[in-house]
DNA sequence: AGGTGCGCCTGGAGGC
DNA sequence: TGCCTCCAGGCGCACC
């Protein structure tokens, strides 16, 4: 899926849709996402006004003016599709549809890894996908909190990365990408890291991010925009999906893929430690 | 506590 | 309008 630089992008585009704006009409098509649709789920947001927009974890939160709260996770292939004028017809895959008096939003998922949920929004720190959620990279990562979460670790960090409830938004790609840049191997244990290290990771991580939100996420298969324009972040990945190519810093490594818990882990042999 | 494997789904790529 | 296998950005579960 998605991971946090997607989510962001889709985020920020759903917020140009419909802040400030009432939910005119909305369909839902099929219910059985990853998990059903809440019950009522298009009534309850007909006729909603958008308050605000915001992003946890992998998580949109849209919050509207009565205290309700959408929850929106894209799993693995889910997309927002904003655009002008009335609703398009919908394909096979357009699960939920809706209008604002200037245009429309449509979440489309062929896998259907992807789950909504409504609440209301003072209950939103009690909320099961919301309250054992770690800490955001992009405002709470440093060296003193990195610390605290791989000291003492004996698991990979790349599996303590990718771990929701110590840091949330990195998937296969951001850890990789993340991993390269510290000079860490992703098959380290989480607490062996030295305190070089650590800060390292602890910069880079964020500094990905960053990157990645700015050029609009990457592209993979599924990921565009919620304008429909693609994610140029995947021009810039060093090591992801890179096996066999020479290493872009040191030149002479060669790219390699290992397999962690059933999952691809790229990383240059000769300067990732 | 941590690992591993699997399932949830569909579609694209590549081998044959 | 081929068929088959493998693989994919996430995540939760059973099991060891």
């Amino acid at each position: 899926m998605p991971e946090l630089p997607e989510v962001e992008t889709t985020m920020r585009g759903l917020a140009g849709a419909i802040k400030g704006r009432k939910l005119t009409a909305v369909r839902a098509q099929r219910m059985d996402l990853r998990f059903p649709l809440p019950a009522a789920f298009a009534s309850r947001l007909q006729g909603q006004v958008a308050n605000n927009l915001d992003r946890r974890a992998k998580y949109i939160l849209v919050r509207f003016e009565g205290g309700l709260t959408w929850l929106i996770h894209l799993g693995m292939s889910g997309r927002l599709i904003v655009g002008k004028g009335p609703l398009p017809q919908l394909g096979k895959h357009d699960h939920v549809a809706l209008e604002t008096d200037i245009g429309y939003v449509i979440y489309q998922d062929a896998r259907r890894f992807g789950f909504m949920d409504l609440f209301r929004t003072d209950k939103e720190a009690e909320h099961p996908r919301l309250k054992d959620l770690g800490l955001e990279p992009l405002t709470d990562l440093n060296f003193k909190s990195l610390s605290a979460l791989l000291s003492g670790r004996s698991s990979s960090v790349k599996a303590a990365l990718l771990d929701q409830k110590l840091i949330v938004g990195l998937g296969n790609i951001y850890v990789a990408e993340a991993l390269f840049r510290a000079k860490v191997r992703p098959e380290r244990e989480a607490g062996s890291l030295t305190r070089a290290e650590t800060r390292r990771l602890a910069a880079s991580i964020p500094e990905v991010l960053a990157e990645a939100i700015k050029a609009g996420g990457s592209s993979l298969k599924d990921y565009r925009q919620p304008s429909g324009e693609l994610g140029y972040f995947k021009a810039s990945w060093a090591v992801y999906g890179r096996e066999g190519e020479d290493c872009y810093r040191c030149g002479s490594g060669v790219v390699a893929r290992v397999i962690q818990s059933g999952r691809s882990s790229f990383y240059c042999p000769k300067c990732q430690r």
